[in-house]
DNA sequence: CGTAGTGTTGAATTGAATCAAGTGTCGTGG
DNA sequence: CCACGACACTTGATTCAATTCAACACTACG
């Protein structure tokens, strides 16, 4: 127990902050004019077509590549994208919100498999076999867009650069992989929980987001699952980085205390 | 210490078999006309052509892929293909032998990322950040396809069966990652012993090699990095499958004797 | 023949899992 | 609006699988 009582982590107002403050000020940051989840956003005026698929393409090509994308009604907290075992048709960008992947052990307990932000890529592991290998679930009120791969393909063969933004995307999902490789075949529960809160971090950073102070969409069940914990250790390890001023925990929120230290747990 | 005294696991010769005798055989089966080695070999007469990037290609397609490949020296045991942070160029594909990539930590103690077999990709890790983030050496006398991936991207513009064809090699490599986090986030290290020769039992047949009898190139440290286990734990597990008779080990040769209670291992 | 690298095995230790009890939070329906 | 139930989370006590430390055996090679 941290004798340190946090009421809230936001400093300015003293009143209880819930998550869905939190988040909405978020939302402001990140948006100041169009609704995220608005479905007629194109890729030319999104806001993530710095990070998405559109990167390196010019402004005909970035036309061209949305006449392919189908932008579907918001998902809503825990629907599927897809399931484990379904066709596969199409990749997906993340447009708004957040989504983890998963597959269900022969025993029926899971195992997640990633974490999907705003502007990545959700279902290339379905590319080669034609099926996906793992379910996708919104971890919160989630858009996003869908570019059904036969398409992408007829189109990356027009377009050289959509051809190489397209490599390069599955490449940096294939060192990302290696990295949770290293994790997980060497780094301790303090080390995984490091390394995981700096990616967040990283990747809020990209989407203009505080890099500091975000909310966890997912349990720490789902934590656990992907990094090979079980959710008391998580709990145990948040609480341990809390009470050495590291981080600050409160539920579902989390802020960055100190950054340097967080990183340093990574260096030794 | 197992009582049944095992001399050789090659049933027909009493005398000791040394791991090159076992390797030469295996080289007989795999490969009766020319020696795999060779680095005129072209792609159409390849024994390989059937797992590595020409397939689905048709005659004309292989022709042109074999235009851009160079075929270079073999590469002798623990000599490198590429050093983590050298400018990535190429992909290779591995004609012969075998390949271990790794990275070195900031302790300077190393993690094994993969090993390569025959027909085989290595080096996609850095298409999409044009450095190579991991260091790839030959286990044994090994030789490889070197495809320089400027030209393999133009040609894959032009033969859109090809372009596929690495979309879903690129896709497998993507699901191979998401196996091993599955694999190093849930499993006992019997688990994962037992999960790593099933891994490289089907990869021997695929190369037309005995899938119950095969050599292990790598030590068993680098076992341990791969899987997330001390070298003393690779070896105390193959121990006890050998004392309850689902393996013979005698030192790099492994003889899978029950198939079915192998995989038995991984369904509970 | 000696040495370096590789592998095996045993004993002690430990980090995380498991088991267990309890609190906090959210959404629903009465 | 509150009470209820279902989840999610925290913390403590105990256990256990794998690591660490240590000693020794085997093999290959100059």
């Amino acid at each position: 127990m941290s004798e340190v009582s946090i009421k809230t982590i936001s400093g300015a107002n003293g009143a209880s902050v819930n998550s869905s403050a939190i988040l909405a000020s978020s939302v402001t940051v990140l948006n100041p004019r169009p609704c995220p989840h608005n479905p007629t956003v194109s890729c030319s005026s999104c806001r993530l077509s710095d990070l998405c698929l559109p990167i390196a393409l010019n402004k005909s090509e970035i036309v061209q590549l949305d006449e392919i994308i189908e932008r579907n009604r918001p998902l809503k907290k825990g629907e599927h994208l897809y399931r484990q075992r379904d066709e596969f048709r199409s990749v997906f960008a993340v447009r708004s919100g957040s989504f983890k992947s998963y597959v269900l052990g022969a025993d029926g307990q899971s195992r997640v498999t990633g974490f999907f932000m705003p502007g990545e890529i959700i279902g290339m592991d379905g590319i080669g076999s034609r099926v996906h290998g793992v379910s996708t679930m919104a971890l919160e009120h989630a858009s996003i867009c869908e570019i059904p791969f036969s398409q992408l393909e007829k189109l990356s063969h027009q377009l050289p650069n959509l051809q190489s933004r397209f490599f390069a995307i599955m490449s940096n999902e294939i060192v990302k992989d290696q990295q949770i490789h290293t994790l997980l075949s060497s780094y301790t529960a303090e080390q995984r929980l490091a390394s995981f809160l700096l990616s967040l971090s990283a990747r809020y950073a990209r989407c203009q987001l505080s890099p500091e102070r975000f909310l966890l969409h997912m349990t720490r069940s789902d934590i656990g699952e992907y990094l090979g914990l079980t959710l008391e250790t998580v709990s145990r390890v948040f609480s341990a980085l809390q009470k050495k001023e590291i981080i600050l925990v409160k539920s579902r929120e989390i802020e960055i205390c100190d950054m340097h230290r967080l990183k340093a747990i990574l260096g030794e």
